[in-house]
DNA sequence: TTCGCACGTTTGATATATCAGAAAAGCCCG
DNA sequence: CGGGCTTTTCTGATATATCAAACGTGCGAA
């Protein structure tokens, strides 16, 4: 991990750092950036840090307040709402529009991706990580098939911001209302009713966004208390670790 | 115009009166801007100003290269189609939910606000600026309604972006196939039935569209020209001025 | 103990200076 | 008059320094 080549330039490495290492979780929600220690770590001054975590910032990935610091966001409920809200509005149009786009390739590619992903959500938990990905690899797939790089990007940024939360533990209640949720998806999608395809990602989004509420419940109320002041000593950041 | 007073920092300040100037059509598409030139005119360093200037091009107002210079971003062909599909996708989302949030008072207030904005659609040009910002705010409250923040400030920001392209002139061919089509809009929202509402919203997109496309066609050659190189003299600025 | 307040530390915001790359202008040669 | 080259100017990128505000700590009073 050491420099291997001026890749563009600097604030691009530290933003691509940054937010690696949120989406891998290694910077949990809340956790404190310093502006400094990290210029100091990746060897360079703290001006393009500061234009990295800016850009960070813009795509709601972190916090910031005037001279008080920056964190990585922690969502309030209507954050998350919000951002369902969004989802759902690009995703329907992506599945509107992969019904009339994708190819007979893609069909296949991507209803194998699915059988994948719904197999992989019955493994036990040894890599949660590698789920998170091939589930967000299918619908960004999705998105591509739609032969919009507008739309692609907006749902690779939206799902970036949702890849902070995942990282919390899932509750192991583990009851799984539907067997095959993302392979009935894609069967809907081939199809060629774009109506139809457009519900049924409504409905799979929908159902998505109820699992994040429960999951993200105890970090609505981990906003209230450590919502107004950033705490950079490590204390209160243990507070929900247990 | 001079500065009042500290509003909140100096780059929201230079952040805000750069996004206006392009909002108002002062800074047209293709132009070059200079940050030590505006840094010095805002009485500030170019510090805030870059600042300034990176969130706009990350709202896609401004396009820039390494040492080349930063422009107002002039669309591609597939920009624009881009830029109208993730719309579409967010004002159906938004109509969707006015439907069912949409207040007694907000639904009225709208239909009248839609009237308004169909009987000025046939004004002499006089206040072209004063239509369209008309126009952008009967799109944002519609989308205020739906009592989603993120829904609303994703559908701003698209809104802003349209607005650099819609300061070119209007072709005057002045036939209108619909003759109050936003009336006829709302009187759909106002019902009860959000499906018909998400395609009475979208058929106003996609016609949207079409007349956006036939207008910013002569800009898509200019891309071509323009796109290579910063101009930063006035002269290739000037091309399409005439 | 608990609350409140002062003080030193850390932070983001901003100013200034320097550097390498891109564009423009001048220049030479045909 | 025009095409290639150098030089000059301008640009964004980055480094360093300074400042006011927010944080954390500890002391002292109730």
């Amino acid at each position: 991990m050491t420099e291997t080549a001026d890749n563009l330039s600097l604030a691009f490495e530290a933003y691509t750092t940054v937010r690696q290492r949120i989406l891998r979780g290694e910077l949990p929600m809340g956790q404190v950036i310093s502006r400094r220690k990290l210029a100091a770590e990746l060897g360079m001054s703290f001006l393009p840090v500061s234009e990295a975590l800016l850009r960070l910032e813009f795509e709601g990935l972190l916090e910031s307040r005037p001279r008080a610091g920056t964190r990585v966001r922690i969502p309030t409920l209507r954050d998350v709402q919000g951002h369902y809200t969004v989802r759902e509005a690009l995703e329907v149009q992506a599945a509107r529009l992969f019904t009339s786009a994708a190819t007979v390739e893609e069909r296949n590619e991507l209803q194998k991706l699915a059988a994948r992903v719904d197999l992989m959500a019955y493994q036990p938990e040894a890599d949660r990580l590698h789920y998170l990905t091939l589930h967000e690899k299918l619908h960004r797939r999705i998105a591509d098939c739609a032969r919009c790089e507008s739309l692609s990007d907006a749902i690779e940024k939206t799902h970036a911001l949702a890849s902070t939360w995942m990282c919390v533990g899932r509750s192991g209640s583990g009851e799984e209302p539907k067997r095959t949720p993302h392979q009935s998806l894609l069967e809907v999608l081939c199809g060629a009713d774009s109506e139809r395809a457009g519900e049924a990602m409504r409905r799979h989004i929908v159902s998505s966004q109820t699992r994040a509420l429960e999951r993200l419940q105890p970090y609505f109320e981990m906003h209230k208390v450590n919502g107004a002041t950033y705490a950079r000593s490590a204390k209160r950041n243990l507070e929900l670790a247990g």
